[in-house]
DNA sequence: AGTGGAATAT
DNA sequence: TATATTCCAC
């Protein structure tokens, strides 16, 4: 299989006796990937956990010439750990997540590159680049044994290539990695430091300070759960880590995460989901009583390092509420009202997958305990009178504190990620889905998990969504971030303080955009009056048609 | 029996 | 804390 081309005949059978760790978890996984890799003619070490595989390599220092390590996420830890102690192993993650913060943290721990499963066999094959690569920027003193003769060896083959007008492809169809690492490792002594991989954008090792490097997403997380081993290579793998995979993932993410709670669901590929359990860094194995492969992994011996690792564990019971599908609940109990609002009929109107009565009864309930503690007593309330202020402002200052939602599903539409540099602090933290969206200090670990996809958190709380997309929600927000920036401080669960109210002019705004623009979903908090009252409010403004929504029938 | 909703458990 | 489960009235 390796070396068919024509022109590789020069280059004997290159990769052939590279040592490969391979670092996976599961079994079916690390198998196909073992088999493919002895078809190119590299020696595979299979490896279940990082413990084995790291004493392997300290016991027999530099023995292995690239590692290829599964990542997922419930052996994130281990991974981690890994990283960290194999330093001088180019190493190559693998991985069905697609959780930007988990791939930049593996690169930063010096992963030489991230690839994306399934993996095609060209992206396999080529591995031995990253040894290459190393065998040549170590530098000459520092270069190993095992990969002194890596280094002679492309030496010599460079040397028969010679003459040759064109290095060539490698294989018969690769596009991009061979030609350019061929043609720079002849000066790579000149080279800088920097062991760069052939197809990732990477950093210098350890320069990247990894405090908010956690994990973060259970919704990255759910994206693993999805059939993992495609084995059809159709699938590109793009090492690039564009939005558009990120844009990919958060639209899987919803149907993947009510799959994988479907205990008739069989196949769950490689990774098993955990996200129930919030990942804690530092805590290899620890929570995963349960389930967890880990542990399973943990308990093979290093005699076993060529199997037993099975043990696909457990179903996720949990519905994992994402912003993504709190929208679609929102939107529905907009749709119905939220007075009408029940269990069975969101239940129909989102029509989620998985989801059951009993879960949105639940998500219900709270969001309903939400909104009480936002507009406390607002039941009682009816429309205030304009032309009584002081009353106006008593009725609606409450209301109003949800404008600020608004807000964030307008400056951050949903659907826009944030650039990975992009300051935490700048954007909304999505985790402020139930209580202010302003909020923008540090999140502890668990709880700033979809920052990957900072797009999703579009919608907070009781922030009303659209079923069409008419950037509808515009005037509320404008008139929220009227008041909102002397709002910022909240309690501990983020709820918005009320101790500052907006500006009359802006209820005025807010008001006025309530009752020209019917069309709009009413914000949190003011809630439809009562025909009549409407009805005399509109002719003291000069409007005398009444509209469908205030009169009562629901935005549809 | 099925539902909604609050209380309670995990 | 978030979500599931239980309980109870209807």
């Amino acid at each position: 299989m390796a070396c068919t081309g024509n022109n590789l005949l020069g280059l004997k059978d290159f990769p052939k006796g590279l040592r490969v760790l391979l670092l996976d978890d599961d079994k079916d996984s690390s198998l196909k990937m073992r088999s493919k890799l002895e078809e190119m003619d590299y020696l595979v070490f299979v490896f279940c956990n990082e413990r084995e595989a790291l004493s392997a390599i300290a016991n027999k220092t530099e023995s292995f010439h690239v590692a290829i390590v599964e990542v997922s996420s419930s052996n994130k830890d281990g991974v981690y750990k890994f990283l960290e102690d194999s330093s001088d192993l180019p190493t190559i993650m693998t991985s069905n997540i697609q959780c930007f913060s988990t791939m930049m943290r593996c690169i930063s721990l010096g992963a030489v590159e991230f690839l994306h499963r399934p993996l095609s066999d060209e992206k396999l094959r080529n591995i031995w680049q990253h040894v290459v690569h190393k065998a040549f920027n170590a530098g000459g003193k520092n270069v190993s044994d095992s990969l002194k003769p890596v280094k002679e060896s492309v030496v010599s083959m460079l040397q028969l290539q010679t003459g040759k007008d064109e290095p060539d492809k490698l294989t018969s169809n690769d596009t991009q990695h061979s030609t350019p690492v061929l043609e720079t490792k002849q000066e790579a002594s000149s080279c800088s430091d920097k062991y760069q991989a052939p197809s990732t954008p990477q950093l210098k090792h350890g320069t990247r300070s990894l405090d908010n490097g956690d994990c973060l997403d259970p919704t990255t997380m759910s994206v693993e759960g999805e059939s993992g081993e495609q084995d059809g290579e159709s699938k590109s793998v793009d090492t690039t880590y564009g939005n558009s995979v990120i844009e990919k993932a958060k639209q899987k993410i919803q149907l993947q995460q009510f799959r994988q709670a479907d205990i008739k669901e069989e196949h769950e590929s490689a990774d098993a989901f955990s996200s129930a359990s919030k990942y804690s860094p530092r805590s290899q194995n620890k929570d995963c009583s349960n389930n967890c492969r880990g542990d399973a992994a943990e308990l093979n011996k290093a005699s076993a390092i060529r199997d037993s690792c099975g043990a696909k564990a457990n179903k996720k019971s949990k519905v994992d509420w994402t912003p993504e599908l709190h929208k679609k609940f929102v939107q529905a109990v907009e749709q119905l009202g939220v007075d009408q609002a029940i269990p069975s009929r969101i239940l129909e109107i989102m029509k989620v997958e998985g989801l059951t009565r009993h879960n949105i009864a639940s998500h219900l309930q709270k969001y309903r305990m939400h909104r009480r503690h936002i507009l406390p007593k607002a039941d009682d309330r009816r429309w205030p009178h304009p032309r009584d202020s002081a009353q106006r402002s008593h009725y609606l200052h409450k209301p109003v504190m949800a404008f600020p939602q608004f807000h964030s599903s307008h400056v951050h539409p949903a659907g826009h990620a944030y650039p990975a540099w992009m300051p935490p602090g700048s954007y909304p933290s999505p985790v402020q889905m139930w209580g202010s969206p302003y909020y923008s200090g540090w999140q502890p670990t668990e709880s700033w998990h979809w920052k990957p996809y900072s797009g999703m958190h579009a919608d907070a709380w009781g922030c009303p969504v659209m079923p069409s997309p008419q950037g509808s929600c515009l005037p509320f927000h404008q008139n929220a971030a009227g008041f909102h920036n002397a709002n910022e401080m909240h309690n501990r669960v983020g709820m918005p303080s009320f101790d500052a109210y907006p500006a009359e002019e802006i209820i005025d705004k807010i008001v006025k955009e309530a009752i020209d623009k019917p069309w709009l979903p009413l914000p949190l908090g003011l809630k439809p009056p009562s025909t009549e009252t409407v009805l005399n409010e509109l002719s003291k403004k000069g409007i005398n048609s009444i509209p469908p929504r205030i009169n009562g029938s629901h935005l549809r």
